[in-house]
DNA sequence: AGCACGCCGACT
DNA sequence: GTCGGCGTGCTC
């Protein structure tokens, strides 16, 4: 006899759907999310499939938990999600369910309006509330207490009586209608006809992915607002994917300012009922924009119609715990299974966007100007071969002059600098010990607010000894470079009284403070901001107009075959954050080297010329064409970490067809929360499924099960 | 992710 | 003797 099968997915780190039977008279569908036994709890679980089947011996299904159903789409991307980036399939699920609270709540909206009966006895507070009822709308218990100047108690007391009758309330929508012609902005004709190729591509039958590159200032988000506005004209939903911290009050005004509402937001800090709200919210299709950092992308959307992932180029869209994908390459997977079309939009766009451009995979729109007719930053490169500088001291006669000039017109400077701390390196001025990481041989990073050091690669922390370590001389230490407190230091001393503020992601406070920060200089509260690649994000300064990098070749000889393109994108940015506002602004780049290609690109403007010749220099050095560049990376507990590189070894000397490790194989690599982890990079020359390879060798590895887990980040060009 | 099971040290 | 520390492995 048989009987009717579920195979559970169950969102824990499981790579198979579980069988249950499903019992007599039990409605259920795939994409149900049900209740099953697993060991000795209750769990809850997604149906993946139904079928018939022998199941004599399976546990039954509970029960069916009222949450929206995952719809086909969705679990094929989570299918490919996980398949793509090596997760178990339930973990991939994790990031897409969230489940009801049970022990929440519900939170009652009771209604009161009169019901005519007037109360046995009479009081003035009575009276009052009365009075404050008559004009017969319903209206919350709360807010009538509030307008009759009474307590809660006494409409309370006249519910009792019968003198009010309740009305159980609607809930308040959790996010309100945008209105996709609330307040269209006066396009220029090149952002208009630029939001003409992006609206018409709604209208497509099989939806493109379109590169969006504006440079700072362009009106970018006014122009794919229109894309928006047209996905909600249709009545589909909309996505705006940004890194967190661009999630700000200035973008939400802007989006106030052209749809009348604030877009639902889903971030980390979107947090229990109002996260539930939102989540069923999306589910139904109510909610019709998100804005949402790239957790956002895992919402069950009802009917997705448009993503647009804003600063494509941005580090932060990549996830490395638990799960590792690149939140803007699964957008573009999400959308075509969507069948919605994806905007990439940047300033400064990825490698890998331009080389999906040039291939046709990609179309590309351009927003050459500034709004407004304000021009791009003047760049000058300082010769630091050629300048004198005091020791001990980092910003050049020239830099000190224009930080000068610029703050006593009232303006803002940004003096930049990509290092943390005090001091990348310490040393001892007897025995000349170096302080290094016990764990990764990188050396200690002295952070002087924190009264420690510090480990960049590991996190590990440790105070600064009073004597050497090693030769136990007392206050022998010496700090040997700049970093960012270094430089406020120098400051203090340059510009004893302007207002100065450091900013670096080891700041104490948390995303809370910097955001009071960042809000606190575009108000004009501080003169001199001194930072690391934090302030290359997405703020707007508008009285900033000079911006001065203290060390452009900070990143240009690592190993990693992108260390030009990513200091070639992260100068841009930052160079570009001067003159935003009203007045011109430049930029003065500290460099010993200014024929180098990524400074003479920066100065040029010429971003065209640096990718082909970057192109170039890639080939030559026998790297892949971009996109086919992967890295593997294989963690281990603490504990296992020699068998961990054994592994990782293994996994490079037997490369399949197709597919080269270029190293580094053997590098100490990183202890991050108690796993290490050892990073491979590896090419691929044609369409090698490197996934499947993977999944084979790990099965094939006998020491693979436990605590080896491999992850992969590659561009998914090729698999879509 | 839980939760059981099991193998070690230190207590009423 | 057994209480409880955590390391290991399984869950349809």
């Amino acid at each position: 006899m048989t009987a009717r099968i579920a195979d559970v997915l169950i969102p824990l780190a499981l790579d198979t759907a579980y069988s249950y039977a499903v019992p007599d008279g039990l409605a259920l569908e795939e994409g149900d999310v049900v209740q099953v036994p697993l060991a000795t709890r209750e769990v809850a679980g997604v149906v993946w499939g139904l079928r018939e089947g022998q199941g004599g011996n399976l546990k039954k299904v509970t029960e069916v938990i009222d949450a929206p159903s995952l719809s086909p789409t969705m679990r094929k991307f989570l299918d490919w999600v996980a398949w793509y980036t090596l997760a178990p399939k339930g973990s991939a699920l994790a990031m897409g369910l969230k489940l009801p609270d049970g022990d929440r709540p519900e939170v009652v909206r009771v209604g009161v309006k009169l019901s005519g009966a007037l109360p046995k006895r009479m009081t003035p507070a009575r009276q009052r509330v009365i009075a404050a009822a008559e004009s017969g709308l319903v209206r919350l218990k709360r807010e009538l207490a509030q307008e009759a100047g009474v307590s809660v108690g006494v409409v309370d007391g006249l519910i009792d009586e019968g003198t009010l009758e309740t009305v159980a309330l609607l809930q308040e929508p959790v996010a309100e209608r945008p209105d996709p012609d609330f307040g269209k902005a006066g396009l220029s004709d090149g952002q208009q006809s630029a939001a003409d190729t992006l609206v018409a591509a709604l209208a497509e039958e099989h939806p493109p992915v379109i590169l969006l590159e504006g440079v700072t200032g362009s009106g970018k988000t006014e122009v794919y607002f229109e894309a928006v506005a047209e996905a909600v004209r249709k009545g589909r939903q909309a996505l705006i994917l940004m890194p967190e911290i661009a999630l700000t009050a200035q973008f939400l005004d802007r989006f106030s300012a052209r749809f009348g509402v604030k877009p639902a937001t889903w971030h980390s800090g979107v947090t229990g009922r109002k996260r539930e709200r939102l989540y069923a919210g999306i589910a139904s299709g109510e909610v019709k924009v998100v804005a949402g950092a790239r957790s956002a992308l895992f919402l069950p959307y009802a009917d997705l119609g448009l993503i647009v992932v804003d600063e494509e180029h941005e580090t932060a869209y990549k996830q490395d715990d638990g799960v590792h994908y690149h939140a803007r390459d699964m957008a573009v997977v999400r959308g075509k299974i969507e069948n919605a079309p994806v905007i990439l939009a940047s300033a400064t766009p990825s490698i890998e966007s331009r080389v999906n451009v040039e291939r046709g995979r990609y179309r590309h729109v351009r927003l050459p100007e500034r709004f407004g007719g304000r021009s791009l930053p003047q760049i000058r490169t300082v010769d630091l071969r050629k300048e004198t500088i005091p020791k001990g001291r980092w910003l050049s006669p020239t830099l000190v002059t224009a930080v000068e000039q610029t703050v006593e017109q009232g303006e803002q400077a940004l003096l930049f600098l990509n290092r943390r701390g005090y001091a990348p390196l310490t040393l001892c001025r007897s025995c000349a010990h170096r302080y290094e990481c016990p764990n990764c041989s990188a050396w200690l990073v002295e952070h002087r607010f924190r009264r420690s050091l510090v480990c960049h690669h590991c996190g590990h922390v440790e105070r600064v000894p009073q004597a050497c370590v090693e030769c136990g001389s007392i206050d022998s230490l010496v700090p040997c470079g700049p970093g960012v407190e270094r430089i406020a230091e120098e400051v203090a001393e340059l510009f004893p009284d302007r207002r100065c503020i450091v900013l670096s992601s080891d700041m104490p406070g948390g995303t809370e403070r910097l955001r009071a920060e960042l809000a606190a200089i575009a108000a004009g509260q501080f003169d001199i901001v001194i930072g690391t690649q934090l302030v290359a994000k997405g703020h707007n300064f508008p009285l900033m107009t000079l911006v001065g990098v203290l060390d452009a070749d900070i990143g240009l000889t690592s190993g990693d075959p992108r260390a030009a393109e990513r200091t070639f994108q992260l100068l841009q940015q930052v160079t570009g954050r001067a003159g935003r506002g009203e007045k011109p602004g430049r930029a003065l780049v500290q460099t010993w080297q200014p024929d180098h290609p990524v400074i003479a690109a920066l100065v040029s403007g010429d971003a065209e010329r640096f990718y082909r010749e970057e192109t170039r220099v890639r080939e030559m050095a026998g790297l892949p064409p971009f996109g086919r560049l992967a890295s593997l990376i294989v963690s281990a507990t603490e504990r296992e970490a020699a068998e961990g590189h054994a592994r990782a070894m293994a996994l490079a000397a037997e490369p399949p067809p197709g597919v080269a490790v270029l190293g580094p194989a053997e590098a100490p690599l990183a202890l991050i929360r108690g796993r290490y982890r050892y990073r491979l990079l590896v090419k691929t020359e044609r369409e090698v499924d490197l996934q499947g390879y993977l999944r084979d060798w790990m099965t094939r590895c006998p020491k693979t099960r436990g605590n080896t887990r491999v992850a992969i980040d590659v561009d998914p060009q090729s698999f879509l």
